[in-house]
DNA sequence: ACATACGGGACAGCCCGTTACT
DNA sequence: AGTAACGGGCTGTCCCGTATGT
């Protein structure tokens, strides 16, 4: 009817790029980073594609749906970055207890550089997704498994190398993690580092206590 | 004006009856248990209003905002849980050790009753919440003080009437709260009562050692 | 279930006055400034209510609708503005062309003693409502006809007395009327009162033609 | 993933065609039409959808919010609505005056073609934007400001040919604006065209005076 | 007269996933 | 592999008018 010159800028069409991998990544680490800090159900998926810029019909290419994307966070990030913060710093430490005291510290001085406490990934993604979905559950159990375990282990290796006696390592890396997720929890309601500090002087209590009379 | 009864007196039309303490009841109370169970975002007010039975007016002439609602549960009903499962259980205890330890108990009981285990409801708005908006971190930081405040209240009564001598209350405070805080995170996890019954033993432990040797 | 004591603050029950009149002045006058200034769809009966501290109740109570209270705004007020504004001025003016200048400088004076120009009322009220409503229709049509005729017959009077001689006075009123509108629409669009100075100055210049070699 | 039609193959399931600018040009010109005539307040994007048959996302694809739909129309169609009444007629008109008098004989001409007067584009939009957002009275000063600077150009150029003798062909032209806006707001508020024709005579009135003897 | 409580529906905007097209 | 267009439904919030109650 009236000026009929409503085309959208065409020059402007996003350039393709073609890569396949680097696109994956990218959305798989705006999606790790999204989620774990602002939560699963507050991050909309356009979130995710501007953080990563990647058009929509690139997203829908490589992830069918949220929850698939979610459960390959879960599945390689959120381990990963367990693997990285606790698992290998106590697996290649002289002992159980140094290494836990270690890996707590590296999380520690961590955060003092930056400045805000947004809490333990795993353990924000456990709260907010364990209580709806079989998968999520699942995929989130198993890491908290490999957790326990490879604390376990290392206790374990501690016996037998006459290091400590624990008398049931496994009760005692549920210990660990839940005190550590549980400090972590306190300092992201907080804000603060604090809480973690004071836990972590507590756990070092109880793994003395625990590995020397063995009480546990 | 004359009223004019287009409409035949419809004998369904349900007598409208005012009662808005209870309307407000209804939807608080379905706004904490969907809140701490499937997550602040999860839920929406749509939700909210059907479990209430309550139509948009008179929710909206009650509640002005979601974020609103949220922050009266947090303050009234999630506040109210935690004095209710650990603050009355603990200062009527006989001492701080016992009382914890009688507060998980129970606590575990409730949840072998149930099939579900859905977390603590202070944890879990906590870790969805406390990273984003200053009002919700404000509400839950002052619940977690408050937990925290009473454990170390009576940690100190144990320490003046020579019951126990902790070194230092406060921290032990923090570190129950988060222990357990972190065990529930794990049992709503694994969906089982297991990991609170493990870290309680340990924490039990703890306890016995700060309390009697004074490390702590 | 838990926390029973949701009761809204029951002694903050607003204190209630019992002056009708009041109140209706009250509201009246909220919305025949929030009207012309904001326009009849941009305010709602909630701003009007807190504008004129009334409480629904109370509003119900004095204005069935929405659309009646507007039409009594207009009737009244937006007539009673036109009146104050334009007719008496004139009427009371020495001539027609006098009164004319009068009218629009006073009102330029008052308009540069404030900071915004939010136009005229009935013209703000004529060019949302006029299209759609029949009623909103009638209820402008008058003021505009009252507003016309009042200036007609001073002119009619500058005639029978000798001062000037239009040979059209309605087309003449109707071209100031709208002369004037246009203007104030045009400062309002600039939010300045340049157009609506530059503007008068022609006007002068059209009323003299006419009035003295009586092309109109 | 293999295509599993659980649905039979719903023939009716109308194929989609990607039309975007064709979209585009129905909501707007949708938009355009409901501004201008029924008010923007007055108008839902809902309607707007409604009209121009366009589903809510393909909706939201295009145009962010409601504001931003009608700053596009104000730039785009009610510019041009102002083009081709007023500033093309009366830039190749033999001059000034018979431009101005053959573009609202034109207008008038329209307008009785069709039942309703629904006032003038430009002006029913000003009053109601132009007292609260600075967006759009920006948007809307910028067309005032292009219409009076076409016919002040044109009278300029009458002078500088010797076809009449403007002292401030700024104001006049701001005169014209003012005057036709006027009418027009008067022809809509009575819904008719014979203020317009009124106006219309006193205007020629008014230029045969300022272009002769040159006062303005 | 007037205050609070309430009903049902509309508001603009955003959601996730899919389809057409290059 | 990647882009832009698109569908249908849901989000939290607000709307105007009415009913209940003092």
């Amino acid at each position: 009817m009236i000026a009929r010159d409503l085309q959208p800028p065409k020059q402007l069409r996003q350039r393709r790029r073609n890569d396949p991998e680097g696109l994956r990544d990218r959305v798989v680490n705006a999606a790790f980073h999204a989620f774990t800090t602002r939560g699963y159900h507050a991050v909309s998926v356009h979130d995710l594609r501007e953080a990563a810029s990647v058009s929509g019909g690139a997203y829908a290419h490589h992830f069918p749906t949220k929850k698939a994307l979610a459960l390959l966070v879960i599945e390689r990030q959120v381990l990963e970055a367990v693997r990285k913060a606790w698992i290998e710093p106590v697996m290649s430490a002289r002992t159980a207890a140094t290494g836990i005291a270690g890996a707590i510290a590296a999380i520690i001085a961590e955060l003092e550089e930056k400045q805000a406490v947004m809490g333990c990934p795993l353990n924000n993604l456990a709260l907010e997704l364990a209580g709806g979905d079989k998968d999520f559950q699942a995929a989130l159990r198993s890491i908290f498994a490999a957790w326990r375990k490879a604390l376990a282990d290392k206790m374990r290796a501690d016996v037998a190398g006459g290091n400590a006696r624990y008398v049931d390592p496994d009760a005692a890396a549920a210990f660990v993690v839940a005190a550590y997720s549980g400090a972590m929890a306190l300092a992201k309601a907080t804000q603060s580092v604090e809480p973690l500090k004071l836990c972590t002087k507590q756990l070092v209590v109880y793994l003395k206590a625990v590995a020397q009379n063995g009480s546990a």
